[in-house]
DNA sequence: AATCGTTTCATACGCTTGTTTGAATTGATT
DNA sequence: AATCAATTCAAACAAGCGTATGAAACGATT
């Protein structure tokens, strides 16, 4: 019984992994049974099939992301430019970072770019709640622009974070691997917020710096 | 003979179709032929083996993007932000638009993320002319800053644009399919290019138009 | 100590993949 | 008309995949 519950999880911790580098039909379940050091025919008796196993791991991923990373939720009264530096850096942190297994972000991607019919609307609530809130943010900056607008808006914000995610390998390449090396989540964070909010017209944190402020 | 050579070229068309579509793993030899109207026998005849057809494939791309979505070039005195609106918009012409078939963004984006070790050198000089020239471009626009800025910067550029070729399914989930269709080339170059020189500090065409703009 | 449900294991089945092979077909040249 | 290289074709191959099966091993309960 206990027993059981341990080739149960190391599976599905094995599983992770593969499905996270490969994908979902490129991962083999032989593979999966070997580095979990389980038996061919366990992922069958403990999950039925390859599909139930990935589903509940896609599901795990989703409580686990709430849990590790929250998204953040400010006191009444902070200003909007703020709550915007924040989203970011939490985006970038989920991003790139790697404070719990990143295979959960990496899967969650892999679910977007190639669906998987079973759990569509698992991945779908999770990627809009984020679209939501970003957009609560800007209309909050930036009321005075139309929902179109700021669905434009949103996006080039999104865009600049999932860049360092979907392209990391040809960023490395253009820019050499020590530079890439200083790409931390929260550098990034910082160019992407302040560009962003200058791109909006909303006055950086010291009135208006930039212009000569890095070298 | 002629007969041979067109066959040979209706295996390239279809292993275009297919490869874009599903890459080149998932992409099978069987469905290739099928498509083609040839024998299951015909790629290994013509071509060898599977990866060589998709290396000859890749080449093809290469050659066929130079002629068709040339890099644009400017006369000497154009402005720079004028040089950028056009890169954007160049770009965006080659990320959403469908011009020439558009199985050769699909399959150099692919291979970018997904390197196949035969074609390294061909893809990435591809991605780095283009983004030499967008430093160029950032240089003459904002010549204070630093190198590393620079490529922040780039990335800024390219990630806005590069996230509607790669994430269009989320695009269309969060907008819903109206709203998505009117996401033509001109209109998210346009508004790329207008968010990233107002980020940039650069006035708009007219001044500094926006706040009120679009509704 | 014997029993019984739970979990592991080795093995095999059916299917699809890329590749190979040797015979049939074709079309131009002698 | 005969010949011959180039091309097509049906068929088969080994290898890998997900899945299914029935026997073995295990542990707690009687």
């Amino acid at each position: 019984m206990a027993i059981a519950e341990d080739t149960r999880e190391r599976i599905l911790e094995a599983a992770a992994a593969a499905f996270a580098e490969k994908g979902f039909e490129a991962a083999t379940i032989r593979d999966i049974c070997q580095r979990a050091g389980a038996n061919l025919a366990a992922v069958n008796y403990h999950f039925g099939d390859k599909e139930q196993l990935y589903l509940e791991l896609i599901q795990r991923a989703h409580r686990l992301r709430e849990q590790q990373v929250p998204l953040p939720h400010w006191p009444a009264g902070t200003p909007a430019a703020e709550k915007l530096r924040g989203f970011i850096r939490t985006t970038m942190v989920r991003m790139v970072e790697d404070p719990a297994p990143q295979w959960q972000m990496q899967i969650m991607m892999r679910e977007m770019f190639h669906p998987t019919k079973t759990c569509q609307a698992l991945v779908q609530d999770f990627f809009r709640q984020h679209f939501e809130l970003l957009l609560s943010i800007l209309r909050e900056l930036v009321p005075l622009e139309s929902d179109e607008k700021l669905h434009l808006i949103g996006f080039s914000i999104i865009g600049q974070c999932l860049h360092y995610r979907v392209a990391r390998p040809v960023v490395e390449l253009l820019v050499g691997a020590d530079e890439n090396a200083g790409y931390t989540a929260d550098l990034l964070a910082e160019h992407i917020a302040d560009f962003s909010l200058r791109a909006l017209g909303v006055p950086g944190r010291n009135g208006q710096p930039r212009q000569e402020a890095a070298r």
